[in-house]
DNA sequence: TCTATAATCAAATTTAGATTTGATTATATT
DNA sequence: AATATAATCAAATCTAAATTTGATTATAGA
């Protein structure tokens, strides 16, 4: 009979993103309830008419900001661009990705740890991380075995790559010196040196 | 008249590493003084007879490890390598001194921005985290001055490089493949090549 | 041996904050 | 317009810890 959702007066989407800036900020168990709350004008305990649990939310934004970024890497990774273009068109989308989002991303690197005792979750945010890093050693591995790379260890270069990568969210700042495009050129630029191109 | 510490039954730097240890594997605020007291056989509340607060706790690990990497680097820094040889010698020590304390530094990656909000605090960290960089930032200078390196945006660069090495504390595993120089050598050339070495 | 103080503990105190509960208000469908 | 349900809120519950308190125990130095 008659009902329906009240017009989503505020979106989930909006509730996750209030949540992400909360978790980066502060950090997933100094966030509270009630400070997420406040960034979309709502009192803590209406927050769980739309999740369940704090931890709930925290799970919501590793997953949303995992997806999304493999999303992104996928498209180019899944391209028939020679290894050097391709590797450098990654590191421009990743970082695209990540600074479009930097809290969601911020929280993904640094409050995923929080949940790693939780074992469904853990073991599902193991799973995308370890797609997104597959997608990398691909196209590593394919630029060393068509010579387009010099030959190095592939586990400690993504490694490092990505270390690099995540610590952009900790230093970006939109009003810098370089643009993001700029700094991912510049990132890109190191790492495919090393890489003999 | 007659008295003096107990022959120090529980050193304040058992303590502080012990805070570290609980400090890097649970995060700052969900840690707490019981689990860090029973890592030394105390109750929660003796460790305020050795530190006046659980933050003062973190505040002590921060600046064992800041202060601890920084000397480490500063010794090589100062010697009369030619750049090349001075970088990867130091990404040696770094990466040393931060596996040898692995607790200690993952809380000061980690968990040091935990304090960001403690003005007195604050700028201590981010002096003692400045001169680090200085450090990097001088030897890198150096050989782009003697040409030894290729050009590059040292901004840049430096937080490139330290992304890297800062991750190296997430993924290491004692057991793993490849040793602590092993890992350190291979870093090192990865970015050295990207100076053109 | 004696005594002051360090080191420790168990138990009490406090507080912050997650979650629940029981209304109240707004609105989509009939 | 009528009504079921969604969305929200204010206030109550509950709980986990940080910190405090008031002993108790051990020991260095006299």
């Amino acid at each position: 009979m008659p009902r329906r959702p009240a017009e989503q007066t505020v979106h989930p989407e909006a509730i996750l993103r209030a949540a992400a800036s909360v978790f980066h900020r502060r950090g997933f168990h100094s966030a509270t309830m009630a400070e997420i709350a406040a960034e979309v004008h709502l009192t803590a305990g209406s927050l769980y008419h739309h999740f369940p649990s704090k931890e709930d939310l925290l799970v919501a934004v590793l997953d949303a900001g995992l997806t999304e970024i493999t999303q992104d890497v996928r498209a180019v990774a899944e391209t028939e661009l020679p290894p050097p273009q391709k590797l450098r068109e990654i590191v421009h989308v990743h970082i695209r990705s990540e600074l479009d989002n930097v809290h969601i991303a911020g929280a993904v690197i640094f409050e995923g740890r929080a949940l790693l005792d939780v074992p469904g979750v853990r073991d599902q945010y193991i799973r995308q991380r370890d797609e997104l890093e597959q997608l990398y050693r691909g196209v590593v591995e394919d630029g060393i075995a068509s010579k387009d790379f010099s030959a190095v260890d592939v586990g400690i270069f993504i490694k490092t790559l990505f270390g690099a990568l995540n610590w952009v969210s900790v230093w970006y700042r939109p009003a810098g010196r370089l643009s993001r495009d700029e700094i991912a050129d510049e990132i890109a630029g190191i790492f495919l040196r090393s890489l003999g191109c």
